[in-house]
This record gives C-alpha cells, sequence and structure tokens, in this order.
DNA sequence: CTAGGGTTAG
C-alpha cells in the first residue's frame, strides 16, 4: 500500500539528513521541523495499514529527531519499533544516546547506557563506546570519560584510538597534560597505536604551557614511530611561536613545511597573520594575506578579523575599516569576533558614536554578542554609569555571566566618574560573586 | 543491499 507515501517519508528522512549535519544549519533545520509531523504521522498510518516498515527507516526517522534536539520524538519512534513488531537494536540506542547527549542529557544519557548493560538490552559496541566517551569530553566531564574509558578497557568492548584521542584532547584542554600524557603511554600497552590526531592534540597541550622541550620531544618520537606531521600538526607550532612572541620562529616552520613539500593551508596562514598581527609587524601581515589569492587560497572571515585587528592595534582605525568594508565583497560573513574587534578599535580611536552605530548593525545582522563584544561595550560606555549598568542587565539575561574583566571595567568607569564609594562596594562585592580581583586598585 | 560514530589547528 501507499507506495507514494512510503516514497514521501523517505523523502522528508533524506531532507532532514541533509538538512541537519552542521551546527550553523541548526536554524535552518528548525525551519524545517515542521515537517515532522507529517513524517510521523505518515510511520502512523503505515503502521497501522500493515505496511512494512523495516527497523532501517525508523533507526533513520530516530537519528533525524535526535541531530534536531528533538531526542524526545526519537524515544517516541522507540514505540513504533514494538508496535510493528521489531526489537531495537544497539544501532537504536547508539542514536539515542548521542540525542540525548546532544540534548545536554548527560545524565539521561549515561542512565541510558547503564541500562543497556544492566538489562541487557542490546549489546554495546564499539560505536556505543565512542559515543558515550565522546559525549562525556564534549559535556566537560573529562574525568568521568577517563574512567570510564579505564573500566573499557577490562572488557571485551575494547575502546580504539578515536577514544583515547577525544579523552586525550579534553585532558589537554581542561590542563591534565601529564594525565593526557600518561594515557598515551597505556593506550600504547595496551596495543592501540596513537594517529597524529591524538599527538597533535597532545602537542598542542604541551606548547600552550610552554613545555617546549617537551614538545619537541614528543615530535621525535612521532618521526620515530613513522606517524606523519600534517597541516595541524604545523598549525599548533606556529600559532605556539606566535603566541610566545617567536614570530621568526613560526617562519620557520612554514619554511620546513615547505620544504618537506607541504602546502601551509588557510589556517596556517591565519595563524601566522594572526602573529604578525599581534607583535604589530602588520606590513608583513598585509602582504601575506595579499599573497593568498596567487596561492590559491582563498582568506577566511578570520583571517580577516585578525588583520583587522593588527591594524587597531596599530592605530590604524581607518585602515581597519577599509578592510572591515570589503569582507562582504568577498562574499564572506562577519562573525561576533570580526565585530568585537572593529568596536574595539573604533572605541579605543574615541570613535564611540560609529562604534555604537557598529553594534546596531551587528543586532540587525543577528550576530550574538559575546563576553568579550559586551566588556568592550562596557569600556566604550565610559563614564555613562547608567548605561552600564543596564548594559550589565542586558548581558545577565541574554546568560552571559560576566566575568572580573566586566567588573574591572565598569569599577573603572565609576573611578572616572568620580563615584568612589559605589566602585568601592562592588569591588568589595567581588569574593561573593565567587570572582578573585586580580589587579589592586 | 539499506541505519548509528569519528578525535586535532586559525
Amino acid at each position: 500500500m501507499l507506495p507514494k507515501e512510503a516514497e514521501e517519508v523517505k523523502l522528508v528522512v533524506e531532507v532532514k539528513v541533509e538538512v541537519v549535519v552542521k551546527e550553523e544549519e541548526k536554524v535552518n533545520a528548525k525551519l524545517k521541523m515542521k515537517q515532522y509531523p507529517v513524517a510521523l504521522y505518515l510511520f502512523d498510518e503505515m503502521c497501522k495499514w500493515g505496511t512494512p516498515i523495516n527497523e532501517y527507516t525508523m533507526n533513520i526517522v530516530t537519528n533525524c529527531y535526535c541531530l534536531l534536539n528533538r531526542v524526545d520524538f526519537g524515544f517516541a519512534i522507540l514505540g513504533s519499533f514494538f508496535k510493528c513488531g521489531y526489537e531495537p537494536n544497539v544501532t537504536t540506542f547508539n542514536t539515542l544516546i548521542k540525542g540525548l547527549f546532544l540534548d545536554d542529557k548527560v545524565i539521561e544519557a549515561e542512565k541510558l547506557f547503564k541500562k543497556l548493560l544492566t538489562l541487557k538490552l542490546c549489546e554495546p559496541d564499539e560505536v556505543t563506546v565512542l559515543t558515550v566517551i565522546n559525549g562525556l569530553c564534549k559535556a566537560g566531564h573529562t574525568l568521568t570519560a577517563y574512567d570510564l574509558l579505564g573500566l573499557f578497557e577490562k572488557t571485551s568492548f575494547k575502546p580504539y584510538v578515536y577514544s583515547y584521542s577525544t579523552v586525550i584532547d579534553s585532558l589537554c584542554k581542561d590542563r591534565m597534560v601529564d594525565e593526557a600524557l600518561q594515557l598515551l603511554a597505556k593506550m600504547i600497552d595496551n596495543g592501540i597505536s596513537p594517529n597524529t590526531v591524538t599527538y597533535n592534540s597532545l602537542v598542542q597541550g604541551l606548547c600552550n604551557f610552554g613545555r617546549w622541550k617537551d614538545a619537541k620531544d614528543l615530535i621525535s618520537e612521532m618521526v620515530d614511530h613513522k606517524i606523519s606531521l600534517n597541516a595541524f600538526t604545523f598549525s599548533i607550532l606556529v600559532d605556539a611561536f606566535c603566541k610566545d612572541g617567536m614570530v621568526k620562529e613560526a617562519e620557520d616552520v612554514v619554511e620546513i613545511m615547505m620544504q618537506r613539500n607541504m602546502c601551509p593551508d588557510v589556517v596556517t596562514y591565519t595563524t601566522l597573520i594572526d602573529g604578525y598581527s599581534l607583535v604589530g609587524q602588520i606590513d608583513k601581515a598585509r602582504k601575506l594575506l595579499d599573497s593568498m589569492p596567487g596561492r590559491g587560497l582563498k582568506p577566511s572571515i578570520i583571517t580577516y578579523s585578525s588583520l583587522i585587528n593588527g591594524y587597531c592595534k596599530k592605530g590604524k582605525v581607518e585602515e581597519a575599516w577599509r578592510l572591515f568594508l570589503v569582507v562582504p565583497q568577498k562574499g564572506l560573513d562577519y562573525n561576533v569576533v570580526t565585530y568585537t574587534t572593529m568596536l574595539h578599535g573604533l572605541f579605543s580611536a574615541g570613535r564611540f558614536a560609529e562604534g555604537l552605530k557598529l553594534f546596531k548593525d551587528m543586532q540587525v545582522q543577528q550576530v550574538i554578542p559575546n563576553l568579550v563584544t559586551y566588556n568592550t561595550l562596557l569600556n566604550g560606555l565610559n563614564k555613562q554609569i547608567a548605561e552600564a549598568f543596564s548594559l550589565l542587565h542586558v548581558m545577565e539575561d541574554q546568560g552571559v555571566n560576566p566575568n572580573i574583566i566586566t567588573y574591572g571595567v565598569l569599577i573603572h568607569g565609576l573611578c572616572k566618574a568620580g563615584k568612589l564609594e559605589t566602585a568601592r562596594n562592588l569591588f568589595n562585592g567581588l569574593p561573593s560573586k565567587g570572582l578573585q580581583p586580580d589587579v589592586q586598585i
């Protein structure tokens, strides 16, 4: 029956799959939400009519709902499984676990996973392991993931390189680089070979803490184990050198790359441009940007943002603004960093009216301000105390938590306005907000 | 035969 309707469901499903994949496309996906009840309805109908629906189709539908952050609908499909005489399988549960994580329901995801084991709902496989470990790491529960990894090692479903890499990366990002190094040793002990990605995370972690010698040793280890360095590896090094002010060394890294017949990509050049901008070598940065098209590389919005920042830092706000205007002509969209950088530049040049106009444009374009944007704005408001405090409330309403810089800016403004008493009260109130003053006033 | 995952850089 109803081959047409079945076809329609398949179509809906396929459209979803295409739509959902990327974070940026979430909004787009939501626009298409309306079609889901249709899909559900059709499924319901098909079940009623006794049309054979296979479990593949139901798993696809479940996945679509999950990717749209509608894991509850995913669970509803679970009912259809039984109605249609199917048992949900490991794919179904993996999909649902992922869906719970995507919906920030970490506890429930863990619960479902434990249920799988205790109630033997299905035999977990390597996808289950990776889904749970990945979900925990992304939710910031690195240590839970770490412990779980240790548990899995003792069972028959061994974690493999992706699971280890994820945990190692999270440990590094959470500043537990030594633990990450130990985990590397352990995975090798367990017969799992780390790959370039695994090492890249560690190199980055070590560089972030200025552990150059350790990073160097690790790279030697990579070479010894015949694990090739890739564009990521080199970019990490370029970035690390630049951030430490060693631009010459960063240039050398790019040089080495080319000697090894590897083409630096957009990220590599952007990183170097950012480095030049940070140390004030703005002309070199500009030359590099202009050379990119000739190398077949299209500068990204981040490339432009870095250079705009460089011009602003040099006090060349006019030049920064010219570049800012070029961005749309290149078919690129401003992001929150571009706007905030330009805003900061205008304010520091005393061009407050233009800054506020830019902020309005940002809102029109529906680019969501972040903490840095708000701090920049507060700084720009200067002595306009009432406006500053109302902005403070706006940011809290938007769910953006003020940090120590926010209050530093506010206190600075209060002092300049001669409201020393208010400033002092605000300062003394910081510890109760869980903030530690970092400078003496 | 069809479905679920997938780690790193600006």
